[in-house]
RNA sequence: GGUUCGGUAGUUCAGUUGGUUAGAAUACAUGCCUGUCACGCAUGGGGUCGCGGGUUCGAGUCCCGUCCGGACCGCCA
């Protein structure tokens, strides 16, 4: 060992000992007769200091070191004359006696610190530097943690961790493949896995009841800020269970993880079906960390002769507590804001319910007083709110809504990072009709069972087939989803009829799993979480990026090393493979 | 595929209606300074204003195209 300790762990208790302490240069102070230079490493950071009284020649090779240089230091711990209360080390120094470089360091691109000054993209392109800063370096110390905790936690409960290939087969449904061509095997390609989904599925046909894994998924889809195309999931599968179980189960498991991380005693999750999400809040994953709950207006809105109430399918708002001071100016804001082609809604109708008990609204020439009065009841509304009101196409209307309780979330001050709503979303439907082809598709995925009662549904109305699906949802992010699976042959391929399959296609690409079906597979379940957005959320992020060692920017792209990149012609030849121009 | 914001010193940014030699902070270099910890003071170097084209007497500024980055929509079973 190049060293006797890190520079986070030395303090009053250590003064008098002889050290060596390995670190990076953070930041110098050169006072003339006197240097000081913070020593940085994973733990922390200890001053060492240089005297010109009593080490002139030490003291003149410190003060000519740069930053990032790597350095090798042997001194005496002293009590400092002057304290730093600021950092846990800032009651002693260490007197240097020896000072080696262990390696030069060019100046780097941005400042190494707490607040860096780089960009985004610089950082990205240096990540490696990036990481030697604490925030981000205590982003990826969190995951470790999270990690560790999860396997505790799963482990105590009896799950095996069993690694399944990612070599694996493309499939046509769900997200697109990142497939790999096969040199041996011209012509032919294996895929990445978006998810292990089928091989745990055949991991419980061969008995191994409890299994999980924390395992690289890929999907070759656009990218967003929490989305890459390498992903970890927390991916689980439990056999003889019910969907109750596996709720149970894994609510532990986030509660153990809301104990052992951030010291929270959570209580038990709310559960809210998937039709009352959409109702009450227009999206499947609501954030509850505040109310201002949907209230459809149709009833109170129709014929009272204004053309865009009269003409909706859905006419719906929400109340905004103690916002009617709004001005004309923000009012406007939120009319530009649910405008936006990203939100795609005509305009905004607002009423505000002023203190002194009178109603004023866009829409007076058409709704008088008594009338506005009722809308109010509705809202429940007091003197003082704003209620906000959009209407149009019932799926739109909700999707654009949704993005105005969200938005108004924010400006109310309701979404602290740091306040933790976790809620599970049940009873999502099976299917989901899809225009542009004409066809239904699995909404979770073709292996999710349908609710026992609705399977007569299957072949009369599909649509209303609900499904033993289930997400979990904290603060208005998808945190995992899983579902109660079909293990049953002939309910598979009834599924993948339903599906538009034809039974030769649904062999092709299932049929191992149908095949695994008949020789006694047991009834089962899971779950899968979004490792990467699990650990951005319990630090009140949002960005996964900063949770991944080495992310890839909007584009797929790694700036770092400069993938994805092409490859040379004898590889194409040896993989049989031309490029079109 | 689309919407939108941005690209000016190593870095983060400012740059007025299109008008003189493109600025600030920080970083860097040099000098001074014995208790700093965002040390301080002084001096200095540092610019293909992303790239290409256009309008104009004149473009960092306006227009068109393009490249790069961020956020979002579509997409993500």
């Amino acid at each position: 060992m190049l060293r006797t300790n890190t520079c986070g762990e030395l303090n009053m208790t250590h003064v008098g000992k002889t050290v060596t302490l390995c670190g990076w240069l953070q930041r110098s102070r050169d006072l003339g007769g006197m240097t000081f230079i913070d020593l940085r490493d994973r733990y922390g950071i200890t001053q060492l200091a240089f005297n010109m009284e009593t080490n002139a020649e030490l003291c003149e090779f410190a003060r000519r070191l740069g930053r990032e240089y790597v350095l090798c230091v042997t001194g005496n711990v002293a009590e400092r004359s002057s304290k730093n209360l600021k950092i846990p080390t800032g009651e002693i120094e260490i007197i240097a006696e020896k000072v080696d470089i262990l390696n030069a360091a060019k100046t780097p691109p941005f400042t190494i610190e707490e607040h860096t000054d780089g960009g985004d993209d610089l950082r990205m392109k240096y990540r490696y530097l990036d990481l030697r800063r604490p925030v981000v370096r205590q982003n990826l110390e969190l995951r470790h943690r999270m990690g560790i905790e999860i396997r505790n936690y799963l482990n105590s409960k009896d799950f095996i961790e069993v690694e399944t290939p990612f070599l694996i087969k493309s499939t046509p449904e769900g997200a697109r493949d990142f497939v790999v061509p096969s040199r041996m095997n011209q012509g032919e390609f294996y895929a990445l896995p978006q998810s292990p989904q089928t091989f745990k599925q055949l991991l419980m046909v061969s008995g191994f009841d409890r299994y999980f894994q924390i395992v690289r998924c890929f999907r070759d889809e656009d990218l967003r800020a929490d989305r890459q195309p390498e992903f970890t999931q927390i991916d689980c599968e439990m056999s003889f269970i019910t969907q109750e179980d596996i709720l149970n189960t894994f609510e532990g498991m986030t509660k153990h993880l809301f104990k052992t991380i951030k010291g929270l005693d959570a209580a038990d999750f709310p559960r809210m079906s998937y039709a009352d999400a959409m109702k009450y809040y227009g999206c499947d994953k609501p954030d509850i960390r505040f109310d201002m709950k949907f209230v459809e207006l149709n009833e109170q809105t129709q014929g009272k002769g204004f053309g865009v109430f009269d003409s909706a399918e859905l006419v719906v708002g929400i109340n905004a507590k103690a916002c009617a001071e709004y001005t004309r100016k923000q009012l406007d804001e939120l009319t530009d804001f649910v405008k936006r082609p990203q939100v795609g809604a005509a305009g905004l109708v607002y009423i505000r319910y002023n203190a002194d008990g009178t109603l004023k609204s866009s829409v007076d020439k058409f709704f008088n007083e008594e009338q506005l009065r009722e809308i109010a009841k509705a809202f429940d509304a007091k003197p003082g709110d704003l209620m906000l009101i959009l209407a149009g196409k019932t799926e739109a209307t909700q999707k654009a809504l949704c993005e105005l309780r969200l938005e108004m979330g924010q400006r109310l001050g309701l979404c602290n990072p740091q306040t933790f709503a976790p809620l599970w979303v049940v009873d999502f439907p099976l299917l989901e009709w899809d225009e542009d082809t004409q066809r239904f598709y699995a909404k979770h995925h073709p292996f999710t069972s349908p609710k026992p009662e609705d399977i007569a549904m299957l072949d009369s109305e599909p649509g209303n087939v609900r499904a033993n699906a289930y997400d979990l949802v904290i603060n208005g992010v998808e945190i995992g989803g899983g579902s109660i699976r079909i293990f049953n042959k002939d309910l598979q391929k009834k599924m993948f009829q339903v599906l538009g399959f034809s039974d030769e296609q649904a062999q092709n690409q299932f049929g191992f799993l149908m095949d695994a079906f008949e020789y006694g597979a047991p009834p089962h379940g899971g779950i899968a979480f979004g490792f990467d957005r699990f650990a951005s959320i319990f630090a009140g992020a949002n960005t996964i990026r900063d949770f991944i060692a080495f992310p890839k920017n909007n584009a797929g792209r790694d700036v770092m090393i400069g993938s994805p990149s092409p490859i040379d012609k004898s590889q194409l030849d040896e993989l049989n493979i031309a490029l079109k121009s």
